[in-house]
DNA sequence: GGCGCACTATTTTTT
DNA sequence: ATAGTGCGCC
């Protein structure tokens, strides 16, 4: 047993447990802030240590770029690159599985993975009666059932396409899971094999685990690894793709013998953002989670401010960056204010602006564009493209820009300054006619937004909203009123010449 | 095959 | 609002 007195500087006693703990399987919960990469990263180390020759660890990420960052950390200690440390995401891991059993499989000896543009020919092909929307529901369908029904019987739609996709040897996405999946079931040999080579493996963002992943993650456990899995059920955003959240729950049952540990440690925001994220989460149902303690002891200032219309909430924000940035550039020329040690002035690269809908952007990036502000807007590459060399502009990588991005892409991310644009009802939780409510997961998502901060949080909302071209009065997000008044700070509404021009009024027919 | 007009639907997103 | 599809016409 490793005792106390060995722990590192940077490692508290509830991270040191997880990071030593052995001999059977391991969930630890870590909400946002709680150290979680820092902590999985010291664990991993540890076993890598540990390791016996031709062993491996396979340390799984659900994103190319977490795949990225965990090596980065990982590669700082030289011992675990020669130990064998695998970092790769469950679809490039399986990739590489087939490619290297690919005699076993059976499939065609050259595939490849087909990018979108050919799954789209390939469906024009199948359907050319269908709309476009039709053949994109269609292949949707196909994607979901591939990531969670896969151990029904196969609907025709789906045989017939999968067969026109073999016959151009090419896999989708999801077939890369499920091919490894078949190939684990049936050949032994090849079982065997991963058997001797994977004995510890490791799992992030677990609450984003689809059906498939999961089976396969069974595949190697009931093969005898040992699974340490990190996450956070309250972080869950992404059940319209399959990813289910039950396996957090499950955890237990699923891994015999498995212990769970929580990290409740908060080293990111602010105590009043601390508590008003927690009293937000705390009204779900599922998954109660303690309140995590705050490390940062400095106050932090949480704003609420309501706007006239969308287009006033962008000039707000403009404003509040302009304040926000304060002495250091050229919008403080006009206001003269020497920077202050209290307050420092932030930078653009300190600011992310967040929203539900990626339609909310235009009205900010037209009010950041007449400001002159510079930002960038994150999160809408397809993946494909991001391996295309980037025009390389020497001034780019200094230069500060304020980050645009929805909640969603947030996820994994902190800054000192974050807004919230659009806290309205219907907009946060999102209500569209014609689709699917989840309040608890909107919920996770708002909770989500509002961890990212570590300094200022800015709950923006706007009387009146376009959207999608007509007109809607809303009312604050009910989950504004889920945090205690004390914890508030109002902004007055700037007083403006009242505007008496608003296209016909529309009855709000969008919302369900 | 290409142009232009009318119609329509509209989240969140990774691999 | 607006982007993107689908259809008719040359």
């Amino acid at each position: 047993m490793p005792s106390l007195s060995e722990i590192p500087h940077d490692v508290n006693e509830a991270q040191w447990r997880a990071i030593t703990h052995q001999g059977s399987h391991l969930l630890i919960v870590a909400g946002p802030g709680t150290g979680k990469t820092h902590t999985l990263t010291h664990r991993i180390i540890r076993f890598a240590e540990q390791l016996k020759n031709s062993q491996r660890i396979l340390a799984i990420t659900f994103t190319n770029k977490a795949a990225r960052e965990m090596s980065e950390r990982l590669s700082g200690c030289l011992s675990v690159v020669n130990a064998g440390v695998m970092v790769d995401t469950f679809h490039s891991f399986c990739l590489k599985f087939l490619r290297q059993f690919i005699r076993h499989a059976n499939l065609p000896v050259d595939f490849r993975v087909a990018i979108p543009e050919e799954i789209e020919v390939l469906a024009k092909e199948l359907w050319p009666d269908k709309s476009v929307k039709e053949r994109k529901d269609t292949v949707e369908q196909i994607s979901r059932w591939k990531s969670t029904s896969f151990e029904q019987p196969l609907p025709e739609n789906l045989r017939v396409y999968n067969e026109l996709l073999r016959a151009k040897g090419l896999l989708d996405f999801d077939d890369l899971l499920l091919e490894s999946l078949n190939l684990l079931t049936k050949i032994s040999q090849v079982r065997e094999q991963i058997r001797n080579t994977y004995r510890f493996i490791f799992v992030d963002e677990y609450q984003d685990m689809n059906p498939a992943q999961h089976a396969l993650l069974k595949i190697f456990v009931d093969d005898g690894a040992l699974l340490t899995a990190i996450g956070d059920p309250n972080q869950a955003i992404y059940s319209f793709r399959g990813a289910d959240v039950r396996f957090f729950e499950s955890f237990s049952a699923d891994f015999p013998g498995a212990v769970i540990m929580e990290l409740s440690e908060n080293y990111r925001s602010a105590t009043n953002l601390l508590k008003a994220s927690g009293q937000v989460i705390a009204k779900n149902k599922r998954f109660f989670i303690p309140a995590l303690n705050p490390k940062i002891l400095t106050e932090g200032r949480l704003t609420i401010y309501e706007a006239p219309t969308d287009k006033a909430e962008a000039e707000y924000v403009v404003h509040q960056l302009e304040k926000l940035i304060g002495g250091t550039s050229m919008f403080s020329i006009d206001s003269g204010r020497v920077a202050n040690y209290e307050e420092p002035n932030a930078s653009f690269n300190d600011i992310v602006i967040l929203y539900r809908l990626n339609s909310q952007r235009r009205v900010l990036e037209e009010a950041l564009g007449r400001s002159g502000i510079p930002y960038r807007v994150s999160g809408d590459k397809p993946f494909y493209q991001i391996v295309l060399p980037l025009k390389d502009d020497p001034h780019e990588e200094n230069n500060q820009k304020v980050s645009l991005m929805t909640l969603h892409a947030a996820k994994g991310l902190e800054f000192p300054v974050v807004f919230i644009i659009g806290c309205e009802e219907n907009l946060i939780p999102l209500n569209l006619k014609g689709f699917s409510f989840d309040a608890e997961e909107e919920r996770r998502l708002f909770y989500v937004g509002m961890t990212r901060a570590k300094e200022k949080l800015y709950l923006i909302r706007a009387r009146r909203r376009y959207l999608y071209g007509q007109s809607y009065e809303n009312l604050p997000s009910p989950f504004l009123s889920d945090i205690e008044e004390e914890l508030k700070a109002y902004e007055e509404i700037q007083k403006k010449a009242p505007k008496k021009k608003f296209p016909q009024e529309k009855q709000m027919d969008l919302f369900g």
